[in-house]
DNA sequence: TGAAATGTTGGGGCG
DNA sequence: ACGCCCCAACATTTC
Protein backbone atom coordinates (compact mmCIF):
# COMPACT_ATOMS: atom_id res chain seq x y z
CA UNK A 1 0.00 0.00 0.00
CA UNK A 2 1.33 3.60 -0.92
CA UNK A 3 0.94 6.42 1.18
CA UNK A 4 -0.47 9.09 -0.90
CA UNK A 5 2.09 12.26 -0.88
CA UNK A 6 0.62 15.56 -0.37
CA UNK A 7 0.45 18.05 -2.79
CA UNK A 8 3.85 20.41 -2.95
CA UNK A 9 3.24 24.04 -1.43
CA UNK A 10 4.66 26.95 -3.56
CA UNK A 11 6.73 29.61 -1.93
CA UNK A 12 7.18 33.02 -3.38
CA UNK A 13 10.65 34.32 -3.11
CA UNK A 14 10.68 38.53 -3.73
CA UNK A 15 12.44 40.99 -1.30
CA UNK A 16 12.77 38.31 1.79
CA UNK A 17 15.58 36.69 0.38
CA UNK A 18 16.48 34.40 3.47
CA UNK A 19 15.40 31.19 5.21
CA UNK A 20 15.71 32.73 8.51
CA UNK A 21 12.41 34.90 9.81
CA UNK A 22 10.38 33.69 7.19
CA UNK A 23 6.81 33.07 7.80
CA UNK A 24 5.64 31.98 4.59
CA UNK A 25 8.52 29.00 4.70
CA UNK A 26 8.20 27.66 8.09
CA UNK A 27 4.50 27.58 7.67
CA UNK A 28 5.20 25.83 4.52
CA UNK A 29 7.33 23.50 6.27
CA UNK A 30 5.14 23.26 9.04
CA UNK A 31 2.54 22.30 6.44
CA UNK A 32 4.41 18.53 5.79
CA UNK A 33 4.12 19.10 2.12
CA UNK A 34 7.19 19.09 -0.41
CA UNK A 35 8.15 23.00 -0.74
CA UNK A 36 8.62 24.67 -4.19
CA UNK A 37 10.88 27.66 -3.47
CA UNK A 38 10.28 29.80 -6.43
CA UNK A 39 11.70 33.21 -7.36
CA UNK A 40 9.96 35.34 -10.76
CA UNK A 41 12.50 37.87 -12.57
CA UNK A 42 9.57 40.16 -13.56
CA UNK A 43 11.41 42.41 -16.20
CA UNK A 44 7.74 42.67 -18.46
CA UNK A 45 4.92 44.46 -16.49
CA UNK A 46 5.44 47.95 -17.24
CA UNK A 47 3.21 48.94 -14.00
CA UNK A 48 6.65 48.10 -11.56
CA UNK A 49 9.52 50.31 -11.73
CA UNK A 50 12.51 48.36 -13.82
CA UNK A 51 15.09 47.40 -10.79
CA UNK A 52 18.23 49.72 -11.05
CA UNK A 53 21.80 47.88 -12.39
CA UNK A 54 23.94 48.00 -8.71
CA UNK A 55 19.78 46.33 -7.23
CA UNK A 56 20.47 44.19 -9.79
CA UNK A 57 24.09 42.87 -9.34
CA UNK A 58 22.89 42.05 -6.07
CA UNK A 59 19.93 40.47 -6.78
CA UNK A 60 22.46 38.05 -8.64
CA UNK A 61 24.40 37.48 -5.90
CA UNK A 62 21.45 37.32 -3.10
CA UNK A 63 19.58 34.87 -5.00
CA UNK A 64 22.82 32.67 -5.26
CA UNK A 65 23.08 32.54 -1.62
CA UNK A 66 19.39 32.28 -0.62
CA UNK A 67 19.97 29.12 -3.25
CA UNK A 68 22.97 28.06 -1.28
CA UNK A 69 21.05 28.21 1.88
CA UNK A 70 18.33 26.39 0.63
CA UNK A 71 20.31 23.83 -0.61
CA UNK A 72 21.69 23.23 2.97
CA UNK A 73 18.34 22.51 4.56
CA UNK A 74 17.51 19.61 0.96
CA UNK A 75 15.53 22.38 -1.21
CA UNK A 76 16.67 24.59 -4.17
CA UNK A 77 15.93 27.67 -5.30
CA UNK A 78 14.01 27.64 -8.56
CA UNK A 79 13.82 30.09 -11.26
CA UNK A 80 11.79 31.73 -13.71
CA UNK A 81 11.10 35.05 -15.83
CA UNK A 82 7.51 36.77 -16.66
CA UNK A 83 4.47 37.63 -15.13
CA UNK A 84 3.91 36.35 -11.05
CA UNK A 85 0.44 35.23 -12.29
CA UNK A 86 1.65 33.46 -15.78
CA UNK A 87 4.67 32.07 -14.25
CA UNK A 88 2.47 30.94 -10.40
CA UNK A 89 0.18 29.24 -13.04
CA UNK A 90 2.35 27.18 -15.07
CA UNK A 91 3.99 26.00 -11.39
CA UNK A 92 0.91 24.68 -10.48
CA UNK A 93 0.56 23.05 -13.28
CA UNK A 94 3.92 21.02 -13.50
CA UNK A 95 3.51 20.49 -9.60
CA UNK A 96 -0.18 19.92 -8.54
CA UNK A 97 0.92 22.60 -6.81
CA UNK A 98 -2.36 23.72 -4.10
CA UNK A 99 -1.00 25.80 -1.62
CA UNK A 100 1.19 29.70 -2.05
CA UNK A 101 2.64 31.48 0.47
CA UNK A 102 4.31 34.16 0.71
CA UNK A 103 5.61 36.97 2.23
CA UNK A 104 3.96 40.95 2.23
CA UNK A 105 5.37 43.31 0.03
CA UNK A 106 4.34 47.16 0.90
CA UNK A 107 5.53 48.88 -2.86
CA UNK A 108 2.05 49.75 -3.60
CA UNK A 109 2.88 48.80 -7.25
CA UNK A 110 3.32 45.56 -5.75
CA UNK A 111 0.56 44.84 -3.28
CA UNK A 112 -1.91 44.85 -6.32
CA UNK A 113 0.53 41.80 -8.12
CA UNK A 114 -0.41 40.17 -5.16
CA UNK A 115 -3.75 40.50 -4.29
CA UNK A 116 -5.17 39.62 -7.75
CA UNK A 117 -2.78 36.76 -7.67
CA UNK A 118 -4.72 35.53 -3.67
CA UNK A 119 -7.77 36.61 -5.33
CA UNK A 120 -7.22 34.27 -8.18
CA UNK A 121 -5.63 31.40 -6.37
CA UNK A 122 -8.74 31.28 -4.11
CA UNK A 123 -11.09 31.22 -6.36
CA UNK A 124 -9.45 28.10 -7.94
CA UNK A 125 -10.19 26.70 -4.49
CA UNK A 126 -6.44 26.42 -3.91
CA UNK A 127 -5.05 28.12 -1.05
CA UNK A 128 -2.99 31.44 -0.86
CA UNK A 129 -1.61 32.85 2.09
CA UNK A 130 0.60 35.57 3.73
CA UNK A 131 3.02 36.61 6.37
CA UNK A 132 4.30 39.18 7.60
CA UNK A 133 7.79 40.28 7.83
CA UNK A 134 9.56 43.26 5.56
CA UNK A 135 7.94 45.85 7.82
CA UNK A 136 6.71 46.01 11.56
CA UNK A 137 3.98 47.74 11.22
CA UNK A 138 1.43 47.23 8.85
CA UNK A 139 0.73 50.51 6.98
CA UNK A 140 -3.15 50.09 6.47
CA UNK A 141 -3.89 49.59 10.49
CA UNK A 142 -1.85 52.77 11.36
CA UNK A 143 -3.93 55.52 11.82
CA UNK A 144 -3.54 58.85 13.73
CA UNK A 145 -6.44 59.92 16.46
CA UNK A 146 -8.19 61.80 13.92
CA UNK A 147 -8.17 58.80 11.38
CA UNK A 148 -5.38 59.64 8.54
CA UNK A 149 -2.18 58.74 8.16
CA UNK A 150 0.65 59.98 10.12
CA UNK A 151 2.73 62.76 8.48
CA UNK A 152 5.57 63.46 11.17
CA UNK A 153 7.97 61.24 12.22
CA UNK A 154 7.87 61.66 16.09
CA UNK A 155 4.20 61.03 16.69
CA UNK A 156 4.38 58.06 14.19
CA UNK A 157 7.20 56.01 15.62
CA UNK A 158 5.53 56.75 19.15
CA UNK A 159 2.23 55.11 18.05
CA UNK A 160 3.80 52.44 15.88
CA UNK A 161 6.24 51.06 19.01
CA UNK A 162 3.39 51.25 21.22
CA UNK A 163 1.04 49.26 18.29
CA UNK A 164 3.40 47.47 16.68
CA UNK A 165 3.67 43.35 17.35
CA UNK A 166 7.33 42.89 17.99
CA UNK A 167 7.61 39.26 17.81
CA UNK A 168 10.79 37.53 17.78
CA UNK A 169 11.76 36.44 15.10
CA UNK A 170 10.96 32.42 13.53
CA UNK A 171 13.68 30.56 13.33
CA UNK A 172 15.14 28.87 9.93
CA UNK A 173 13.64 25.34 9.48
CA UNK A 174 16.01 22.77 10.13
CA UNK A 175 15.64 20.44 6.88
CA UNK A 176 13.15 21.16 3.94
CA UNK A 177 11.57 18.57 1.74
CA UNK A 178 12.16 20.08 -1.35
CA UNK A 179 10.13 19.70 -4.43
CA UNK A 180 11.71 17.42 -6.46
CA UNK A 181 10.87 18.15 -10.10
CA UNK A 182 11.65 20.41 -13.38
CA UNK A 183 10.35 24.05 -13.91
CA UNK A 184 11.46 26.25 -16.15
CA UNK A 185 14.57 25.51 -16.13
CA UNK A 186 16.32 28.57 -15.54
CA UNK A 187 19.90 29.18 -14.60
CA UNK A 188 20.84 32.40 -12.39
CA UNK A 189 23.03 33.38 -15.34
CA UNK A 190 20.35 33.48 -18.09
CA UNK A 191 18.60 36.27 -16.03
CA UNK A 192 21.29 38.62 -17.23
CA UNK A 193 21.53 40.44 -13.68
CA UNK A 194 25.49 41.24 -14.18
CA UNK A 195 26.77 43.83 -15.86
CA UNK A 196 29.33 42.77 -18.72
CA UNK A 197 30.88 45.28 -21.16
CA UNK A 198 32.07 47.02 -18.87
CA UNK A 199 32.14 44.89 -15.99
CA UNK A 200 31.91 47.85 -13.84
CA UNK A 201 31.20 46.23 -10.32
CA UNK A 202 34.82 45.31 -8.96
CA UNK A 203 34.53 48.18 -6.43
CA UNK A 204 31.13 46.13 -5.68
CA UNK A 205 32.65 43.09 -5.40
CA UNK A 206 35.12 44.12 -2.92
CA UNK A 207 32.63 46.02 -0.69
CA UNK A 208 29.70 43.62 0.18
CA UNK A 209 28.72 40.12 1.07
CA UNK A 210 25.36 39.95 -0.48
CA UNK A 211 23.08 37.04 0.94
CA UNK A 212 21.38 36.82 4.66
CA UNK A 213 24.75 35.20 6.24
CA UNK A 214 26.45 38.33 5.02
CA UNK A 215 23.75 40.36 6.14
CA UNK A 216 23.72 38.12 10.03
CA UNK A 217 27.48 38.83 10.02
CA UNK A 218 27.51 42.37 9.43
CA UNK A 219 24.75 43.11 11.88
CA UNK A 220 26.93 41.24 14.62
CA UNK A 221 29.99 43.06 13.97
CA UNK A 222 27.86 46.57 13.92
CA UNK A 223 26.11 45.39 17.10
CA UNK A 224 30.02 44.41 18.70
CA UNK A 225 32.18 47.33 17.18
CA UNK A 226 30.26 50.20 16.78
CA UNK A 227 27.05 50.58 18.31
CA UNK A 228 28.29 51.81 21.89
CA UNK A 229 29.25 54.96 20.41
CA UNK A 230 27.20 55.09 17.44
CA UNK A 231 25.04 58.25 18.06
CA UNK A 232 28.28 60.47 18.42
CA UNK A 233 30.08 58.38 15.33
CA UNK A 234 27.69 57.65 12.56
CA UNK A 235 27.93 60.93 11.36
CA UNK A 236 31.53 60.69 10.17
CA UNK A 237 31.89 59.57 6.73
CA UNK A 238 35.41 57.81 7.47
CA UNK A 239 34.89 56.42 10.15
CA UNK A 240 32.58 53.59 9.07
CA UNK A 241 30.90 53.17 12.31
CA UNK A 242 26.93 52.89 10.06
CA UNK A 243 25.47 50.01 10.30
CA UNK A 244 25.60 49.30 6.25
CA UNK A 245 22.60 46.99 6.50
CA UNK A 246 20.34 49.08 3.98
CA UNK A 247 21.19 46.44 0.71
CA UNK A 248 20.21 43.67 3.09
CA UNK A 249 17.17 45.40 4.45
CA UNK A 250 16.28 46.24 0.79
CA UNK A 251 16.34 42.66 -0.14
CA UNK A 252 15.20 41.34 2.85
CA UNK A 253 18.03 39.29 3.75
CA UNK A 254 17.19 40.30 6.87
CA UNK A 255 14.37 41.55 8.70
CA UNK A 256 13.40 44.58 11.08
CA UNK A 257 12.07 42.12 14.01
CA UNK A 258 15.69 39.81 14.30
CA UNK A 259 17.14 43.35 14.20
CA UNK A 260 15.65 44.55 17.01
CA UNK A 261 15.59 41.14 18.98
CA UNK A 262 19.17 41.58 18.48
CA UNK A 263 19.45 45.25 20.15
CA UNK A 264 17.28 44.46 22.59
CA UNK A 265 20.03 41.61 23.92
CA UNK A 266 22.61 44.26 23.58
CA UNK A 267 21.73 47.07 25.93
CA UNK A 268 24.06 49.39 24.54
CA UNK A 269 24.26 53.53 24.50
CA UNK A 270 23.50 53.80 20.69
CA UNK A 271 20.83 51.32 20.33
CA UNK A 272 17.51 53.90 20.74
CA UNK A 273 19.37 56.13 18.18
CA UNK A 274 19.52 53.11 15.67
CA UNK A 275 16.08 51.75 16.47
CA UNK A 276 14.57 55.02 15.39
CA UNK A 277 16.86 54.82 12.24
CA UNK A 278 14.73 51.54 11.62
CA UNK A 279 11.95 53.49 12.09
CA UNK A 280 12.73 56.27 9.61
CA UNK A 281 12.21 52.81 7.09
CA UNK A 282 9.25 51.73 8.92
CA UNK A 283 7.92 55.76 8.33
CA UNK A 284 9.08 55.76 4.30
CA UNK A 285 6.85 52.87 3.69
CA UNK A 286 4.11 54.50 5.48
CA UNK A 287 4.54 57.46 3.05
CA UNK A 288 4.78 55.51 0.21
CA UNK A 289 1.52 53.25 1.27
CA UNK A 290 -0.68 56.14 1.49
CA UNK A 291 1.09 58.16 -1.26
CA UNK A 292 1.97 55.57 -4.10
CA UNK A 293 3.49 57.76 -6.81
CA UNK A 294 5.92 59.31 -4.08
CA UNK A 295 8.65 58.83 -6.64
CA UNK A 296 6.91 61.12 -9.05
CA UNK A 297 4.99 64.10 -7.01
CA UNK A 298 5.97 66.22 -4.78
CA UNK A 299 4.16 65.23 -1.30
CA UNK A 300 3.58 68.67 -0.65
CA UNK A 301 2.07 70.15 -3.98
CA UNK A 302 3.07 73.76 -3.74
CA UNK A 303 6.31 72.59 -5.07
CA UNK A 304 4.92 71.71 -8.15
CA UNK A 305 5.27 75.50 -8.99
CA UNK A 306 8.67 75.79 -8.14
CA UNK A 307 11.42 76.35 -11.56
CA UNK A 308 13.78 73.96 -11.20
CA UNK A 309 16.96 74.67 -13.38
CA UNK A 310 17.58 72.25 -16.74
CA UNK A 311 21.25 71.89 -17.12
CA UNK A 312 22.11 68.69 -17.70
CA UNK A 313 25.80 69.54 -17.33
CA UNK A 314 25.62 70.08 -14.01
CA UNK A 315 23.50 66.98 -13.72
CA UNK A 316 26.63 65.29 -15.44
CA UNK A 317 29.26 66.94 -13.05
CA UNK A 318 27.14 66.02 -10.22
CA UNK A 319 26.72 61.85 -11.07
CA UNK A 320 30.65 61.49 -11.74
CA UNK A 321 31.59 63.26 -8.57
CA UNK A 322 33.09 66.24 -10.92
CA UNK A 323 31.40 69.31 -8.67
CA UNK A 324 34.84 70.77 -7.35
CA UNK A 325 33.08 70.52 -4.02
CA UNK A 326 35.68 67.62 -2.60
CA UNK A 327 32.52 66.06 0.11
CA UNK A 328 30.28 65.54 -2.36
CA UNK A 329 31.93 64.49 -5.20
CA UNK A 330 33.90 61.84 -2.64
CA UNK A 331 30.27 60.62 -1.68
CA UNK A 332 29.48 60.83 -5.45
CA UNK A 333 32.46 58.56 -6.17
CA UNK A 334 32.15 56.54 -3.39
CA UNK A 335 28.27 55.76 -4.68
CA UNK A 336 29.74 54.93 -8.09
CA UNK A 337 32.67 52.66 -6.89
CA UNK A 338 30.89 50.81 -4.46
CA UNK A 339 27.12 51.40 -4.90
CA UNK A 340 26.13 52.44 -1.43
CA UNK A 341 27.04 56.29 0.40
CA UNK A 342 27.24 57.04 3.76
CA UNK A 343 23.46 58.75 5.12
CA UNK A 344 25.30 61.54 6.43
CA UNK A 345 27.39 62.25 2.74
CA UNK A 346 23.78 61.60 0.86
CA UNK A 347 22.30 64.36 2.56
CA UNK A 348 24.97 66.93 1.50
CA UNK A 349 25.54 65.57 -1.83
CA UNK A 350 21.08 65.63 -2.48
CA UNK A 351 21.05 69.34 -0.68
CA UNK A 352 23.63 69.95 -3.34
CA UNK A 353 22.29 68.91 -6.15
CA UNK A 354 18.87 69.81 -5.29
CA UNK A 355 19.84 73.64 -3.47
CA UNK A 356 23.08 74.92 -5.37
CA UNK A 357 22.24 73.39 -8.26
CA UNK A 358 18.41 74.13 -8.52
CA UNK A 359 17.89 70.53 -10.27
CA UNK A 360 14.23 68.69 -9.51
CA UNK A 361 14.52 65.95 -6.94
CA UNK A 362 13.16 63.72 -9.12
CA UNK A 363 16.61 63.48 -11.33
CA UNK A 364 19.30 62.68 -8.18
CA UNK A 365 16.32 60.53 -7.03
CA UNK A 366 16.58 58.17 -10.36
CA UNK A 367 20.25 58.40 -10.20
CA UNK A 368 20.30 57.23 -6.71
CA UNK A 369 17.70 54.11 -7.77
CA UNK A 370 20.23 53.21 -10.83
CA UNK A 371 23.19 53.27 -8.62
CA UNK A 372 22.62 52.25 -4.85
CA UNK A 373 22.86 48.19 -3.92
CA UNK A 374 20.24 49.68 -1.52
CA UNK A 375 17.80 51.54 -3.98
CA UNK A 376 14.39 51.40 -2.14
CA UNK A 377 11.25 51.91 -3.28
CA UNK A 378 9.79 53.94 -0.30
CA UNK A 379 13.52 55.13 1.66
CA UNK A 380 14.87 56.29 -2.02
CA UNK A 381 12.13 58.94 -2.65
CA UNK A 382 10.84 59.75 0.98
CA UNK A 383 14.59 60.38 1.76
CA UNK A 384 15.06 62.64 -1.88
CA UNK A 385 11.53 64.65 -0.85
CA UNK A 386 13.08 65.06 2.91
CA UNK A 387 16.11 66.84 1.58
CA UNK A 388 14.25 69.21 -0.73
CA UNK A 389 11.68 69.74 1.89
CA UNK A 390 9.01 69.05 -0.69
CA UNK A 391 8.71 65.83 1.28
CA UNK A 392 6.45 64.94 5.06
CA UNK A 393 8.46 66.20 8.06
CA UNK A 394 10.45 67.52 5.95
CA UNK A 395 13.75 69.93 6.12
CA UNK A 396 12.82 73.44 5.96
CA UNK A 397 13.97 74.95 3.14
CA UNK A 398 16.17 77.28 4.37
CA UNK A 399 18.51 74.71 5.60
CA UNK A 400 20.82 74.58 3.17
CA UNK A 401 24.04 72.43 3.60
CA UNK A 402 27.66 74.19 2.72
CA UNK A 403 29.55 71.81 1.59
CA UNK A 404 32.74 73.24 2.43
CA UNK A 405 31.72 73.66 6.46
CA UNK A 406 30.13 70.06 6.23
CA UNK A 407 32.87 68.48 4.82
CA UNK A 408 35.44 70.71 8.08
CA UNK A 409 33.01 69.41 10.57
CA UNK A 410 32.28 65.56 9.45
CA UNK A 411 35.46 64.84 7.76
CA UNK A 412 38.20 67.51 9.42
CA UNK A 413 40.95 65.24 8.75
CA UNK A 414 40.17 64.66 5.25
CA UNK A 415 40.15 61.02 5.42
CA UNK A 416 37.07 59.96 3.41
CA UNK A 417 37.97 62.76 0.45
CA UNK A 418 41.53 61.17 0.29
CA UNK A 419 40.14 58.00 -0.13
CA UNK A 420 37.52 58.94 -2.77
CA UNK A 421 39.35 61.69 -4.49
CA UNK A 422 43.34 60.48 -4.85
CA UNK A 423 43.96 63.36 -7.24
CA UNK A 424 43.74 66.09 -4.24
CA UNK A 425 44.97 63.61 -1.72
CA UNK A 426 48.42 64.98 -1.29
CA UNK A 427 46.95 68.81 -0.25
CA UNK A 428 47.33 69.21 3.19
CA UNK A 429 43.97 69.11 6.00
CA UNK A 430 43.92 72.87 5.73
CA UNK A 431 42.87 73.06 1.97
CA UNK A 432 41.27 69.60 1.33
CA UNK A 433 38.04 70.63 1.58
CA UNK A 434 38.53 74.19 -0.11
CA UNK A 435 41.29 73.46 -2.91
CA UNK A 436 40.51 76.77 -5.17
CA UNK A 437 42.02 78.58 -1.72
CA UNK A 438 45.52 76.72 -1.76
CA UNK A 439 48.21 78.38 -2.91
CA UNK A 440 49.21 78.03 -6.54
CA UNK A 441 52.45 76.85 -5.16
CA UNK A 442 51.22 74.48 -3.37
CA UNK A 443 48.78 73.37 -5.97
CA UNK A 444 51.75 73.21 -8.60
CA UNK A 445 53.98 70.94 -6.14
CA UNK A 446 51.54 68.12 -5.94
CA UNK A 447 51.05 68.60 -9.71
CA UNK A 448 47.09 69.61 -9.23
CA UNK A 449 45.73 72.08 -11.68
CA UNK A 450 42.10 73.14 -11.17
CA UNK A 451 40.01 72.91 -13.77
CA UNK A 452 42.30 70.16 -15.37
CA UNK A 453 43.13 67.67 -12.79
CA UNK A 454 40.14 68.23 -10.86
CA UNK A 455 37.56 70.60 -11.53
CA UNK A 456 37.01 74.71 -9.83
CA UNK A 457 33.52 74.82 -8.30
CA UNK A 458 30.94 74.61 -10.67
CA UNK A 459 28.94 76.72 -8.77
CA UNK A 460 29.90 79.58 -6.17
CA UNK A 461 28.06 78.18 -3.15
CA UNK A 462 27.32 81.84 -1.56
CA UNK A 463 26.06 82.78 -4.51
CA UNK A 464 23.91 79.39 -5.04
CA UNK A 465 22.82 79.49 -1.87
CA UNK A 466 21.03 83.48 -2.13
CA UNK A 467 19.73 81.97 -5.76
CA UNK A 468 18.27 78.92 -3.83
CA UNK A 469 16.54 81.13 -0.77
CA UNK A 470 15.13 83.72 -3.77
CA UNK A 471 13.17 80.91 -5.17
CA UNK A 472 12.22 78.64 -2.34
CA UNK A 473 10.88 82.21 -0.80
CA UNK A 474 8.60 82.00 -3.79
CA UNK A 475 6.81 78.97 -3.64
CA UNK A 476 6.05 80.51 0.09
CA UNK A 477 4.36 83.01 -1.38
CA UNK A 478 2.60 80.78 -3.68
CA UNK A 479 1.29 78.75 -0.77
CA UNK A 480 0.24 82.22 0.72
CA UNK A 481 -1.59 83.98 -1.81
C1' DT B 1 19.99 66.08 10.69
C1' DG B 2 22.17 74.42 8.96
C1' DA B 3 24.28 78.69 8.01
C1' DA B 4 24.72 83.48 7.95
C1' DA B 5 23.64 87.81 9.84
C1' DT B 6 23.07 90.40 13.71
C1' DG B 7 23.34 91.36 18.64
C1' DT B 8 25.73 91.15 23.19
C1' DT B 9 29.46 90.79 26.29
C1' DG B 10 33.84 91.27 28.20
C1' DG B 11 38.92 91.42 28.09
C1' DG B 12 42.81 93.94 26.66
C1' DG B 13 45.37 97.66 24.25
C1' DC B 14 46.02 102.29 24.34
C1' DG B 15 45.85 107.34 24.81
C1' DA C 1 42.28 105.30 36.62
C1' DC C 2 39.32 105.96 32.96
C1' DG C 3 37.00 105.91 28.53
C1' DC C 4 37.23 104.34 24.08
C1' DC C 5 37.87 101.04 20.58
C1' DC C 6 38.58 96.52 18.69
C1' DC C 7 37.33 92.03 18.28
C1' DA C 8 36.84 87.29 19.74
C1' DA C 9 33.44 84.45 21.73
C1' DC C 10 29.06 83.39 22.42
C1' DA C 11 23.89 84.04 21.89
C1' DT C 12 19.95 85.19 19.16
C1' DT C 13 17.53 86.00 15.05
C1' DT C 14 16.64 85.36 10.35
C1' DC C 15 16.58 83.07 6.00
Amino acid sequence: MSRHKPAPTIVLFRRDLRIDDNGALAAAVDRGAPVIALYILDDEDRNLRAMGAASRWWLHHSLAALDHRLRQTGANLLLARGRTDDIVGKAIGASSADCVFWNRRYDPSEAPVDARLKADLREKGLTARSFDGALLHEPSLLKTGAGGFYRVYTPFWKAMVDKADLRDPIDAPGSIDGWVGEFAGLRLNDLNLLPTKPDWAQGLRESWTPGEEGGKARLDEFIEHDLEDYERRRDIPGERATSRLSPHLAFGEITPFQILASLRKSRSAGASKFRSEIGWREFSYHLLFHNPDLAGRNFRPEFDAMSWRDDAGAVRAWQRGLTGYPIVDAGMRELWRTGWMHNRVRMIAASFLIKDLMIDWRHGEKWFWDTLVDADAANNPASWQWVAGSGADAAPYFRIFNPVLQGEKLDPQGSYVRRHIPEIAALPDRYIHRPWEAPASLLKGNNIELGKTYPKPIVDHGAARDRALIVYQSIKDEKAS
